[in-house]
DNA sequence: TCGAGGGACTAGCACGCGCAAGTAGATGAG
DNA sequence: CTCATCTACTTGCGCGTGCTAGTCCCTCGA
């Protein structure tokens, strides 16, 4: 019934103890939580009541220069465009951190290194990277910015590497439709030579156990010509089944070949990888590989989590599911 | 416990007035400049001199605090992935703001929304959109968390709205083509609500200067079936080409009328709008509005700033030339 | 009757900084 | 010599929270 009032000030604690006759501990024993304090029932449900009357939002700032913690995860992202997949990761990450009490903010170092970092304005309580382990420079940069954790972290060498598991499926696949001529096509953007590469050499990985010949390593530049170039190397190696990086690539081969006369997927079978929106939307549609992206994000959340609160990390990388989804993109060989 | 101690506390303002002899406020005056104090020029490069050998970082969260501003810029980014030019424009926008103390940082909301609004917590001095105007609602959850400016600015209806001439462009080749029955197609995503009506009713506009029907409207919802129902609507309402409102959509269209054995673009003209590179995979390669963002990063900067500061904007837009790039996906109406 | 032992709170400091209001000493005008 | 003015500072409050160290009252056992 009671309208909140209309002040220009924003609303602190003290204004909720002051409306209800409380002091400031008392509501902030309520509003945090605070384990070890004895409040009545009904003070605490009094307390609720008039924050959510009130509109209270605790002060960002003057929270952590109390408790000396930002409650924010800065995730450093790599300088190039983010995967459709990662992107939904991050998005699922920040939801569970969100529920948590923690911010998700993302960074992306520049290049010339001439600005701050952000970390060292924004303090956060962890610094998670998707580009590799933070160089030296980095870690004592954080750590003199007073970030407490970082992910990985930089006091334990052991690398648990994500395992890749996409490009084995896709072999797999295009094995069974009884493909053995198969190539596997790269992106060529230096910026992610790393995970492509790692991809590839799963790729070749999966050939070998299946006892196919190492596969036609393509190369596919979006935004010039050379996926014509790759199909038509493709076809004059007697590919008949390309394995690509991811949805792009695929879809500019597709594109290429389709405009080259070669049938998509009668006379070539392509396969992507991450079931972005473009896999759909071309035509024919992609057959390639879906990731959980929702597991993977809130496994991210989990270790950015534990890292804030110096818990142990959770036990082992989820088992996240890898699913082919097979669409229009490839065709039992012939 | 694994590092040898180095002074586990950082390093305050008030350590540097111990140091030096000082009181805290002639350091605090002489760091921040303050106007109005007659500091002597040797007690000032002491107290420089002393920042620098102590390794002083003001603490970010006690100034905005004490201050009440937080030199924050928050970027609000659409959900499509970004462009480089837009990307390389954002870090000269970041490299400008850093270097007059502000800090950009860039957030894309999520699109289930569950999650709090990053300005909620990071009280930004100015909220930034690079997706069209903000939303009312948007609007009064900012200005309750303390966001002073905005930009574009939500009490100013007409000024500084970046002049969409996209669409103008799409029915103006759509035009020329001969093309007289136009449709023109929105994205069904409501997180961009905003932009897409905003291109619709440009599109509008160009199709009443050019004397032509008004644009039949369609809707696209990105990952189910919706392109087809629009294609099919569009046919039967006798439509020859359609404006897209980005790229995706557009690509969206192209494959769905293919599946329905429509040709693109014998049949159907579809042009789209971005020049993302999902224009250049997908075959017929689409036509579509390719977007200059020179310049624009430092502009974005100087409006931040003057946003920030309370002074009038920068007076020149710079004049972002939008090219129409013709690719395979229109022709002629016949 | 008294004191111990809670339950239910409150007083008040610390966090690091910005900034308004003061103050001691030097200088110059009348 | 007095007083105003200026320089070069210092004192100290307040920003909104988190949290430690109480305080007050009520109940209960002896």
């Amino acid at each position: 019934m009671s309208r909140p009032e209309i002040s220009n000030r924003r609303v602190t604690a003290a204004d909720i103890a002051r409306s209800l006759g409380l002091s400031r501990a008392t509501v902030g024993f309520v509003l945090n939580e605070t384990p070890g304090q004895t409040i009545s029932e009904q003070t605490k449900q009094r307390v609720f009541a008039e924050a959510e009357r009130l509109g209270y939002r605790p002060h960002t700032a003057a929270r952590a220069l109390a408790s000396g913690r930002t409650r924010i995860v800065l995730v450093v992202l790599p300088d190039w465009p983010l995967d459709f997949s990662l992107r939904r990761n991050l998005e699922e990450a920040s939801l569970a951190l969100d529920e948590a009490g923690y911010s998700l903010i993302t960074y992306t170092p520049h290049p010339t290194g001439q600005a701050r970092p952000l970390w060292e304005t924004l303090a956060p309580d962890v610094a998670l990277s998707m580009v590799g382990r933070f160089s030296q420079q980095q870690v004592d940069s954080m750590r003199r910015a007073g970030v407490r954790a970082m992910v990985p972290d930089p006091d334990q060498v052991d690398a648990d590497e994500y395992p890749e598991e996409g490009p084995v499926l896709q072999v797999q696949h295009l094995a069974r439709l009884g493909h053995c001529r198969i190539a596997f096509a790269e992106s060529a953007d230096p910026r992610i030579a790393d995970l492509v590469a790692l991809r590839h050499s799963r790729a070749r990985q999966a050939a070998e156990e299946l006892l196919l010949p190492a596969p036609v390593a393509l190369s596919v530049n979006l935004g010039d010509d050379s996926a014509s170039d790759a199909v038509r190397k493709a076809v004059s190696a007697g590919v008949t089944a390309i394995a690509a990086y991811n949805d792009e690539v695929a879809a500019a081969l597709v594109g290429a070949a389709l405009r080259a006369g070669i049938a998509v997927p009668q006379q070539l079978s392509v396969v992507g990888h991450d079931d972005a929106p473009i896999a759909s939307i071309v035509e024919p549609q992609l057959s390639t590989v879906r990731i959980d992206t929702a597991g993977l994000g809130r496994y991210l959340a989990a270790l950015a989590l534990s890292a804030a609160e110096g818990h142990s990390p959770p036990a082992t990388i989820p088992q996240t599911q890898l699913v082919l989804v097979e669409r229009a993109s490839t065709l039992p060989h012939t």
